[in-house]
DNA sequence: AACGCGGGGAT
DNA sequence: ATCCCAGCGTT
């Protein structure tokens, strides 16, 4: 396999996609990137990237910054508990290593939110040692060229890959193995539909040679979606909406509406007088939405309340406008404000 | 080992 | 509609 990755490599340094941060060898920007591209498609991070660090340059600045902030910065992108662990982690540089991103590839896999993966992407792409990076796209592509029947949704495939991989780029350059592993698989070796017929490395894969392609790799994952019905509250008084903070679980420390899972208005009524303490007095039926995200779906039958007495979670337009608001919720707002539903 | 955690683009 | 994405932390 020395010839798969001296081929690899000089297919990447020929065909490489021209990507922000393959512009930098700063650990700091790398490791922002990665911690984007953390089940993230590269379009969907490219924009929250440069504003990021445009915003906090260095580890100290994202450090000094309020986690209110850096949620907000990372609004609408998903999996909030990156912003926190990237929030705790720079705090951890600033105390533990005087403010400068560790090199010591043990020290980078102890911050929080960097695995594996994301540890030995960086060790590789900003300082050049020898760690493959395996992700989904390295499962992939290796289990097709290896031919491994094996599942990939189990630990134990996925260290026997990486301790393969790992010998594969001894004596090598880690950083265009690595990268190229997702370029062949972005361009060639995709999920579905590979096109095995131009893709630069056919003669090394085993799964082309048994015709086994779309077979591999075998990943066997049980996903169960469960369904949320919800009366959901867009309660204001004069014109500010009450919003409360999830203090818990799903999108934690994100600002959202109130909702309940309850079958009518009425009973969302007292429920929610039993939690706050005030009345409420129903407006109207505003709209129903619906939002999917990857292990449950909410349907979402959005009535206007009126509060009769002002309380401590209303907010201002000003004030949204500084709130991390996740996506189901911000739907329901904008859609809202443009039909100027207004107490 | 299994599960929770977002949102959007491709198919 | 379904899949999947440069995964990680908790249980």
């Amino acid at each position: 396999m020395q010839k798969f990755t001296d081929e690899l490599i000089n297919w990447y340094e020929k065909n490489k996609r021209d990507l922000p941060f393959r512009h930098t060898n700063d650990p700091y920007a790398i490791w922002i990137s990665e911690i984007m591209l953390q089940q993230t498609t590269v379009t969907a991070v490219i924009p929250y990237y440069y504003r990021f660090l445009s915003t906090y340059p260095t580890v100290k600045d994202l450090a000094n910054a309020s986690l209110d902030d850096v949620y907000k910065l990372w609004e609408g992108l998903g999996y909030y508990r990156r912003a926190k662990n990237l929030h705790l982690a720079a705090i951890k540089i600033v105390d533990e290593f005087e403010g400068i991103f560790p090199r010591d590839h043990t020290d980078i896999l102890s911050l929080p939110g960097i695995g594996p993966y994301t540890a030995s992407a960086i060790s590789s792409f900003a300082y050049h040692e020898e760690y493959a990076a395996i992700d989904g796209n390295a499962l992939r592509v290796l289990s097709r060229m290896l031919g491994l029947h094996d599942n990939i949704a189990q630990a134990k495939t996925i260290k026997r890959i990486t301790d393969y991989a790992n010998k594969m780029i001894v004596g090598k350059d880690s950083a265009s193995f690595n990268q190229g592993l997702m370029d062949l698989s972005n361009a060639y070796c995709r999920p579905k539909n590979p096109d095995c017929s131009n893709c630069p490395l056919v003669t090394y894969c085993q799964a082309y040679k048994h015709h086994e392609e779309k077979v591999l790799p075998i990943h066997i994952k049980k996903i169960k979606k469960t369904e949320h019905s919800f009366i959901t509250g867009y309660i204001t008084y004069q014109d500010q909406v009450m919003m409360k903070v999830n203090d818990e679980g799903l999108l934690e420390h994100m600002y959202g509406l109130i909702q309940y899972e309850v079958s009518d208005p009425y009973m969302f009524m007292e429920t929610f007088e039993k939690e706050f303490g005030q009345p409420l007095y129903l407006e109207s039926f505003v709209k129903d939405f619906k939002h999917v995200f990857t292990h449950r779906t909410w349907h979402m039958h959005v009535f206007h309340f009126i509060l009769s007495a002002p309380n401590s979670y209303l907010m201002t337009n000003a004030d949204l406008k500084k709130a991390a608001i996740p996506t189901a919720h911000k739907k329901i707002l904008d859609f809202i404000n443009k039909h100027r539903i207004t107490s």
